[in-house]
DNA sequence: ATAGAAGTTGACCACTTGGTCAATATATTA
DNA sequence: TAATATATTGACCAAGTGGTCAACTTCTAT
């Protein structure tokens, strides 16, 4: 094993362990000799390879930014607006149902005022959030959907995705187990056709050959 | 001042800035000293009140509770289910704008695990829960709206509003600045029109005097 | 007025925790 | 093989933190 590949696998060691204890305690709450002993390595083997406790966590949050960003499609105007607001719901619920820990350090860094991520919503994520923006004021001008204000389109969407991420504690306890895969997607059919309702458009018909879209590492 | 006002009044200003400290640094990330200070008491006499840090903590949950908790209506099977469910989005938008650090605090108690309030989502949350889900089963029974799962239309409502406390640090910095009240009237308005358009509901006609509902951006 | 209850506060402490460091071991390269 | 870079790890420490306490003051009721 080259000295390269060593230090790849302990540091994605080191951040698999780091997302789950930053997800359940919060920054301040987790240990890093929680974070060492959960992946074997002793507290002085962790600090070596991320300089800090910030700085592992700073590489938690670049680590879940880059997993997310390869499920922000680019649509152009031509395209269906239900089909591809449904696609995104739908990749939305996915993350949430396989990457709840992710989606949960992520919320308690927006929530504590997104001291780390300030400039990158203010970049990168500001940048997306136009675009998409006005793609959307374009499908209205063309009467592909309803006028709805757009951007608070998206919240809504991000809202009602996250939520089974962030408050899934909440959910299973209110539930009396947690969410089989089924009630998953039952869920967001009907997130689907709730908020496209409120664009006056209806849910697409299935039409493509894609039998193993439902459960498909979209 | 009697001895049991000073206490009173004490009581309340420490609350009041644990839970600014609490929502914006988590249970972890708070120091007792910092709320001494930001209510100009010293950090022994917070101490004397509440008898730890986690007793601080819980006193600000079970205050956030209490303040929640009138604002659970208690409809009936007569009542108009279009009504019922837009003036509980409009309570809960207007919680989310009034009271976003009560919101803030109880989100990371559920994404922390709900270490405190695991009880209280068993108990009454969870008959508030059961109750109201019946009360949406009954109209759906009777044919006063369409059916979907009650449950999760409660998740929906949940997600949708609480956001916009939650997360107000992303959305005033895609927004470019903090909301002002008419553009949260406005969202409100939305989110009403396109929860109720999901369960096959019209926005009922508002018989009050609130002009201020034609120029909401639906 | 006086006794006892309630409130105030500076000083102090035990303990945790992030981080350092030097010694050592292992891997890589020339 | 020699030399250099990289990785491992126990021991250690300075800073910070929640919490205690005893002395003191203020309030309340008889």
């Amino acid at each position: 094993m080259s000295g390269s590949d060593i230090r790849t696998v302990n540091c994605e060691k080191i951040i698999a362990s780091a997302t789950t204890a930053f997800a359940r305690d919060g920054f301040s709450g987790t240990r890093v000799q929680n974070i060492a002993d959960d992946c074997g390595l002793p507290k002085a083997n962790v600090l070596y390879y991320f300089k800090s406790k910030k700085g592992l966590y700073e590489a938690v949050l670049k680590n879940i930014l880059s997993s997310w960003n390869l499920f922000f499609e680019q649509a152009s105007v031509a395209d269906d607006p239900a089909e591809v607001l449904a696609d995104y719901i739908r990749q939305k619920m996915h993350l949430a149902q396989t990457q709840p820990e992710a989606s949960r350090v992520f919320a308690q860094e927006i929530i504590g005022g997104a001291p780390i991520l300030g400039d990158y919503l203010k970049n990168d994520l500001s940048r997306w959030f136009c675009d998409t923006v006005q793609l959307l004021e374009d499908w209205m001008a063309n009467g592909k959907m309803k006028a709805v204000d757009p951007k608070h389109l998206l919240f809504h969407i991000w809202a009602s995705t996250q939520h089974y991420a962030d408050f899934g504690a909440q959910i299973d306890l209110l539930l009396g187990q947690p969410m089989s895969d089924p009630e998953f997607e039952a869920v967001t059919d009907y997130l689907i056709h709730s908020i496209l309702a409120g664009c006056g458009l209806t849910v697409p018909t299935v039409s493509k050959d894609q039998p193993s879209f439902d459960h498909a590492a979209i």
